[in-house]
DNA sequence: ATGAAAGCGCTAACAA
DNA sequence: TTGTTAGCGCTTTCAT
């Protein structure tokens, strides 16, 4: 049983294949009984128009560049840019880059051959080339937690450097003085900001910035297990450490428990994202919150809007994070 | 800049739209001239084939039904079919349908608009009204820990039954003879195999089956946590209890802390997918795990083989898991 | 209000 | 080896 076709659907009717088209995409003027017999047609032979066969429209899909599918974080802000966008009619593609620019490329370069509709950039980019790609070709583009300053598209960002300076602010106020650091690669904007902030807030509270307290690692919460138990080996340890991603706060508590010590009495753990993991983890870990609900709504509308009107104004809009308090800080103790 | 077609390389190399067309794909015979010829324009041109321009190819993306992306097991699996996936040059749409049949059936009914190659489907299916309609419409379909005894589809699943054989089982070496089971949704043929793998086990030992220690919940955490309280209060609380799932298991955990037990000492947990929370839970979990990489894998070989040839004999994979011993699960101490 | 016909970018059968 | 041409399913003028 193969699909039928608009001209099946036609000759069913006894009309051209131009009324068909014209009451599928309510153009033209049909009158009320073709459209009746039409509709009642289409219903009948379970008419399913398809979406790749006229080439100059698009496959009303949309792409999604993200680091990690796997990751918690990732996986959850999917959900609601799926969900909103299957009400706006777009299907999602994803594409886990690894914050690798050969895979973001390559990416780039497949879903332009799809021709779908737009993209959303949620990956590393330390390059900008692949975004240069993409905006040459007309395409619609909008970003998540990821800025290119020097460019003017729909950018969605949550305030990395706001929720470092109130994690390690929040810290300093439980007591602590010597606070640890661990954070991903260096080289990415989102990171630097949360390091700045974790900065600011130091120095704010007039203490002074020690090097050796940032540890910096690569995503793996292996790695932030190791780093954790080397700082724990200092002779003058820190109190307390903020972890720029959830993966690595999870890593770092598991390092504090290697080295033998509590979560929270004897380490304060601050994490940041409040994925499924801050609520899984035991204590659950204070955090800090991305509006992830409202964060993934709002790239897709922005997108879809951009889609429905290519002129439309550029937005850039900051969100702020909130300082999510559960059970893996508290007052120093010593 | 608008993309350039195949006629702009053609015009600018001197060529039929045709010869491009070939060199494209490789098919006929052209002068090693020529080919060189047409290549070096379409890289002046950067030229990038359109997909969907070809209506009777499809758009080499297959669509992958689960029930939610923002689990981390799914997401984990989704990973790796995504990452294979590419290999054959196939991009994957998702489609979380929280094993809901309408959005089940919406889904396959965009797909198809869509002229996606084929799906993988690893979802509820309490009725397999979705399934059937694709099936009529020749569009190759992969089953993964779903099955559909009654058709001929590609189908990859673990053995349930012994997942869940092999972790009551292991408890009950341990000593535990009240051993509770915490499972969703009982309609799915998959719980049913856990449950069933449980009772056997049991009946094996001689330990008579007790439905009062059987606690069905939806798939939410949460819910396993007031579960668990619930059965820590009875006159005789099970020393165990095995999670059918993972976010069920973390949920155990928690309910046995509120209730002031420790974990292992107290009661011993034993879960069921070996996901990123088994490994970053603490203690870390004592559990099934099911062998993610190789069924993402296997999938997604047989659904791109069945593209490729459709008339290639359909199989049925049934893969073992395995326990991983961790941390939550010991002898028995009373 | 309806229909005929010209594309859209590409593939594939057929001619040259 | 290369080019011509007829579709693929649909949208969109432009006539009728």
């Amino acid at each position: 049983m193969k699909q039928p076709t608009i001209y099946d659907v036609a000759k069913e009717a006894g009309v051209a294949i131009s009324t068909v088209s014209k009451v599928l995409n309510n153009t033209g003027s049909i009158g009320e009984k073709t459209r009746k017999k039409v509709e009642e047609t289409m219903h009948k032979l379970n008419y399913q128009p398809s979406v790749v066969a006229s080439v100059k429209k698009r496959i009303q899909t949309i792409g999604l560049l993200i680091p990690d599918i796997a990751d918690p974080f990732m996986a959850e802000i999917t959900r609601t840019i799926e969900d909103h966008g299957r009400k706006f009619g777009f299907s999602l593609i994803i594409c886990s880059t690894d914050n690798d620019l050969e895979k973001e490329m390559e990416y780039v370069s497949i879903l332009k051959k799809k021709y779908i509709d737009g993209i959303i950039i949620a990956t590393g980019l330390k390059n900008t080339g692949a975004l240069n790609e993409i905006l040459n070709n007309e395409i619609p583009v909008a970003l998540l937690s990821r800025e290119v300053p020097s460019l003017a598209v729909n950018t969605v960002v949550v305030n990395d450097f706001l929720g470092a300076f109130k994690a390690t602010t929040y810290l300093i106020k439980l007591g602590h003085q010597r606070i640890a650091m661990i954070t991903e690669d260096i080289y990415f904007p989102v990171t630097i900001s949360r390091l700045d902030g974790y900065k600011q807030a130091l120095e704010q509270a007039g203490i002074p910035y020690n090097e050796n307290l940032v540890a910096i690692n690569n995503t793996s919460f292996n790695d932030a297990l190791d780093s954790t138990e080397k700082l724990l080996k200092f002779s003058e340890p820190p109190t307390a450490i903020f972890a720029s991603t959830e993966p690595l706060a999870i890593g770092a508590m598991q390092g504090v428990r290697e080295s033998g010590l509590d979560i929270p009495k004897d380490i304060s753990i601050v994490g940041f994202d409040n994925s499924i993991l801050a609520k899984m983890c035991y204590p659950p870990l204070t955090t800090v919150s991305q509006p992830i609900y409202e964060m993934g709504k709002k790239v897709i509308e922005l997108l879809v809007e951009e889609i429905k009107n290519p002129k439309q104004v550029k937005q850039r809009i900051v969100m702020s994070p909130d300082l999510i308090v559960r059970g893996t800080a508290s007052e120093v103790n010593n």
